[in-house]
RNA sequence: GCCCGGGUGGCGGAAUUGGUAGACGCGCUGGAUUCAAAAUCCAGUUCUGGCAACAGAGUGCGGGUUCGAUUCCCGCCCCGGGUACCA
């Protein structure tokens, strides 16, 4: 019989799902292991070959960790709420749910294709009202709780509440959107809308009114990682700057700890740098500058306190509060233009036009706190209202943006920090702002001679102790806005009684998402669930309209899958205790700021309201690659309908066009098909060379317009899904982008085959002999177990691949075909290509699966050398080859080397300055 | 601008702790087999020179450390990704 791929991987595919082969349960005689793929968003274009890389990844990992003794969770579902859904439904009126639940089944039908062990009893699906009701829920939870920075977790707002009636704000310390201060005397006072509208300036789910990225083509709000240059990150809309009342998390409140819990996470450097960089946080000081003129005063926040006495003016946000104070009536009128023109400046005027320097001036004057000078206060949107206190202090001789301001309006600069080894110039003659991380304080006072951080040390003294002032952390990380006026999401269980919202009763969930006949927002402007029949409580009181954004269904579907058929709680306490966290999570690199912040922010919940046993989720995470297209490209002769194969083109004048791949092969175009491609070219003539039509060619993004997709079904139907999984985990390392080139296929493919033939004879019979294996077998195999298995653990599938080609090929040359060491080859190899293996371990004449078996052992004994085939160096140059035994002394093997016929005429009439040997390594003689 | 990756044959890539640069595969060249082709098998394949033996050069560029550098250090160039008036 001969490799018959096709029917051996239908067979083996039907074996697995008849006999449940990976369904898991709790079993607490093995450990756990959860291997996890970031669910795809089922698109209506199917998988393209770049999208199973990390799932095959995950599979063979699962596999490997499976046969190693541990029970393995690996389980796989849908992200299946979304906007291209919904606008398909806007366009053709087909239900978002149709849509989703085809594009479902096509991904399931291609996953299968691909033999993952998955188990599918698992599966979740975000639009699942069985699976909602538990995002539902932990929305409710949060609105139920606020943020206590002292004990540094989340608490029941009913003890907020008590709180408040014991003591007003006195003795809490809460995450909020403002400080409030009041009485509980205040408290008790207040109306129960006011009461409501206090509360929600702690709930860690809270409506608050938020200037907010309004995407006036989507009708919805978007999040800021959804918002790139300005535009709309899917569908490339522009964004304003809209305030709107809007759900939010208080994600802020989580700041320090998602940022300290990265220490602890195997992430690579370069994602918890993007973690870090996107919390943001910075320490300095906030800082009180009294006004003249004004009783109040007025906090900045700066890092660099300790230059403050190069201060020379002071800078608001144009949205400050402090604007309208501020503003003498000699300048109201410029201000108010101003502000005008600033708030049409869309962000992404601003972003593209970062270098002008604008501004007014309000007519006040501060006090510096330190030199007691006066300070004009100006307005520009250089400072952001959302960072620190939207108010700055102006540093123009040692800040960038300071300096240019400065520059453009006639501000003086003063130099206050001497670079180390500089000397103090005259800002005038300056091009730009000097660097003022280290150096030596001039200028200033009782800081004069300290260097930098000495100084800065001696200001936070200093301000701390004439109370000016006082330490600060700021985060950049702002509260994720949880509103979307869209219908294909999860409706927010919550109704509105007297302008108050109230939480929906929990045994009222799941809220369902009713039906609507159009998908479109209404024509008072209302989102779609405006337009839904009933759309209110029993009582008649109105329900929100908006729904919860895409990352609210991936934040917790890590844990759903540890039990996904409870009706009882998100995941049982059992499950949950048992599987834990995530101990390998798999997925790309774009989720580094959304999806990534968000689930470890709901995880953290969960974990403070003692719903689950961990506080992070992900405990290993590997990013993939992206898999990049190559297209190819022929060449039409200008004004023709001719085309000149690649080496030739030169000689005429051409444009080169996008052909589809799948109809070139190692470069050359099948003409015929070509013809029929487009009738535009049903005609077309072509100048070969050698025969053949020789196409040019580029890596660009795998996509429809460059006819660059390969698709992995119709890989699997020429060489089969062995080929493609082992194919995929070959192209490169894992984690790096790589171009998908069909063309090297063959190998992997042939590889496969010569293996198949190692348990078959010439005629394809099945032949192994029991015969006892030899010590070069033996070596062979064990070399291989080892490299494999530390190669496996260092998730270098492709050298892993590489490895099985080494052996295999040399079991060929040794004609290798007994049962003892084709046995164990096959068990290394059961991860990487199950199928196959799977085939071959039945025709060995085992009952049961492949899956099922124990990793083969390591034996270190088989590969005992005893000598070794020393590299000669002279002067660090490779210049011949010396077996040596292992046992030989230092001295012995110098004198080998020396005496060796070939070293003479490397060492000619020089003489010998030196001998270095390295034990199983190398020799070097220095000669000269 | 800043922060991360990365740069090795015609191509994808390997070299795990400073120790034989180019494993493995594709492609290409030659050969065997075949009526022929496909498939398969064998040999060769970094570049330059040479029939060859062999010699020289060589891991983006320039320097350095070392007996020895793709690997470590300094300075640059290029490519990919992230991020941005964040005080």
């Amino acid at each position: 019989m001969d490799y018959n791929f096709r029917d051996i991987e239908k067979k083996w595919q039907e074996y697995w799902q008849e006999n449940n082969t990976y369904k898991v349960d709790v079993d607490s005689s093995k450990p756990k292991y959860y291997v996890l793929d970031m669910f795809p968003y089922p698109s209506g274009a199917g998988l393209h070959v770049g999208h199973p890389l990390g799932y095959i990844a995950s599979d063979i990992y699962s596999r490997y960790k499976r046969m190693k003794g541990f029970n393995v969770l690996h389980p796989m579902g849908y992200d299946a709420y979304g906007l291209p859904a919904e606008q398909y439904a806007i366009q053709t009126g087909q239900h978002p749910a149709i849509t989703t639940e085809n594009n479902i089944a096509r991904y399931r039908q291609q996953l299968d294709k691909i033999g993952f062990s998955y188990d599918w009893d698992r599966e979740v699906r975000t639009c699942d009202p069985e699976y909602y009701k538990w995002t539902q829920w932990a929305f409710l939870q949060m609105f139920k709780h606020y943020y206590n920075n002292i004990t540094q977790k989340a608490e029941s707002i009913n003890e907020l509440i008590a709180l408040f009636n014991e003591s007003g704000t006195a003795n809490i310390t809460a995450a909020c959107g403002e400080e409030l201060t009041f009485t509980a005397e205040e408290w008790k006072a207040m109306s129960e809308k006011e009461q409501a509208d206090t509360l929600m300036n702690y709930r860690l789910a809270f409506l608050a009114d938020t200037m907010v990225n309004w995407c006036p083509a989507l009708g919805t709000v978007l999040a800021n990682d959804e918002v790139k240059d300005g535009l709309s990150v899917r569908g490339g809309h522009p964004v304003e700057q809209k305030k709107m009342q809007q759900w939010s998390l208080r994600v802020s409140a989580y700041a320090e700890r998602l940022l300290s819990g990265l220490d602890n996470l195997e992430w690579s450097d370069s994602l918890k740098e993007v973690q870090k960089n996107w919390i943001g946080k910075s320490e300095g000081a906030e800082m009180l500058f009294h006004l003249k003129g004004h009783e109040e005063a007025m906090t900045i926040f700066t890092t660099r306190a300790d230059t403050i006495f190069g201060v020379t003016f002071m800078v608001l946000a144009p949205e400050s509060e402090w604007v309208e104070k501020l503003t003498t009536p000699e300048q109201k009128e410029a201000v108010d233009a101003y502000i005008a023109e600033a708030a049409k400046r869309t962000e992404r005027e601003r972003m593209t036009d970062v270098k002008r320097v604008s501004g007014i001036f309000t007519g006040s004057y501060a006090i510096n706190p330190l030199s007691g000078e006066e300070i004009p206060i100006w307005i520009s949107d250089y400072v952001l209202a959302g960072y620190g206190t939207g108010a700055i202090m102006a540093v123009p001789a040692h800040d960038s943006r300071d300096f240019a301001f400065a520059r453009h309006f006639d501000l003086p600069i003063r130099q206050v920090v001497v670079p180390t080894g500089a000397e103090a110039t005259d800002p005038a003659t300056w091009e730009d702002s000097i660097d003022s991380k280290e150096g030596i304080m001039i200028n200033s006072g009782f800081l004069n001679d300290l260097n930098v951080v000495d100084a800065i040390q001696k200001t936070k003294e200093y301000i701390a102790e004439k109370e000016i002032g006082q330490v600060k952390v700021n985060y950049r990380l702002r509260d994720a806005i949880f509103s979307r006026q869209r219908y294909w999401g999860e409706p927010f269980p919550v109704y509105f009684k007297d302008g108050i919202a109230y939480p929906m009763s929990e045994d009222q969930l799941p809220l369902e998402l009713p039906e609507i006949e159009k998908f479109l927002p209404t024509e008072d402007g209302d989102p779609p669930l405006g337009r839904a029949q009933n759309w209110k409580t029993e009582e008649g009181y109105p329900i929100e309209l908006s729904t919860m954004p895409g990352f609210a269904g991936s934040s917790a579907y890590s844990l759903r899958y540890m039990d996904p058929k409870n009706n009882n709680g998100l995941v049982s306490k059992e499950a949950n205790e048992y599987w834990q966290d995530v101990d390998l999570y798999i997925g790309g690199i774009e989720h580094a700021t959304g999806h990534l912040i968000y689930s470890r922010f709901w995880n953290k919940f969960l974990f403070d309201i003692n719903e689950i046993c961990k506080d992070e989720p992900f405990k290993k995470l590997v990013n993939q690659g992206m898999i990049q297209g190559r297209s190819n490209f022929v060449y039409r002769v200008k004004g023709t309908n001719k085309f000149v194969s690649l080496n030739l083109r030169k000689e005429y004048d051409t444009t080169p066009i996008h052909v589809d791949v799948n109809m070139v092969q190692n470069d050359v175009l099948d003409t015929e098909r070509f013809r029929n491609w487009n009738p535009e070219y049903k005609d077309a003539e072509f100048i070969l060379e050698d025969g053949k039509y020789i196409c040019g060619w580029a890596v660009e993004k795998m996509s429809k317009s460059m006819f660059n997709v390969v698709n992995p079904d119709d890989i699997i139907d020429t060489y089969g899904a062995d080929t493609l999984r082992l194919y995929e985990m070959f192209l490169g390392p894992l984690e790096a982008s790589k171009p998908w080139d069909t063309n090297g296929i063959d190998g992997v493919h042939k590889f496969l085959r010569r293996f198949w033939n190692l348990f078959h004879n010439s005629n394809g019979e099945f032949q192994v002999s029991d015969a006892e294996p030899t010590a070069e077998e033996l070596k062979v195999l064990h070399k291989a177990i080892k490299k494999v298995e530390d190669d496996i653990l260092r998730f270098s599938f492709n050298t892993t691949v590489s490895a099985f080609m080494i052996a295999v090929n040399e079991l060929t040359s040794m004609k290798c075909n007994k049962k003892a060491i084709l046995e164990e080859m096959l068990l290394i190899l059961a991860p990487f290509a199950p199928h196959i293996c799977e085939e071959l371990w039945k025709q060995l004449g085992n009952t049961d699966s492949v899956v099922a078996q124990l990793y083969p052992k390591f034996e270190e004994k088989f590969l005992v050398e005893s000598s070794f085939e020393y590299p000669v160096s002279f002067n660090g140059k490779m210049r011949f080859k010396l077996n040596l035994p292992l046992d030989m002394s230092k001295e012995d093997i110098e004198k080998e080397a020396i005496n060796h016929p070939n070293a003479a005429k490397w060492i000619g009439d020089k003489s010998i300055r030196k001998v270095i040997i390295v034990p199983k390594k190398i020799i070097n003689i220095v000669v000269g």
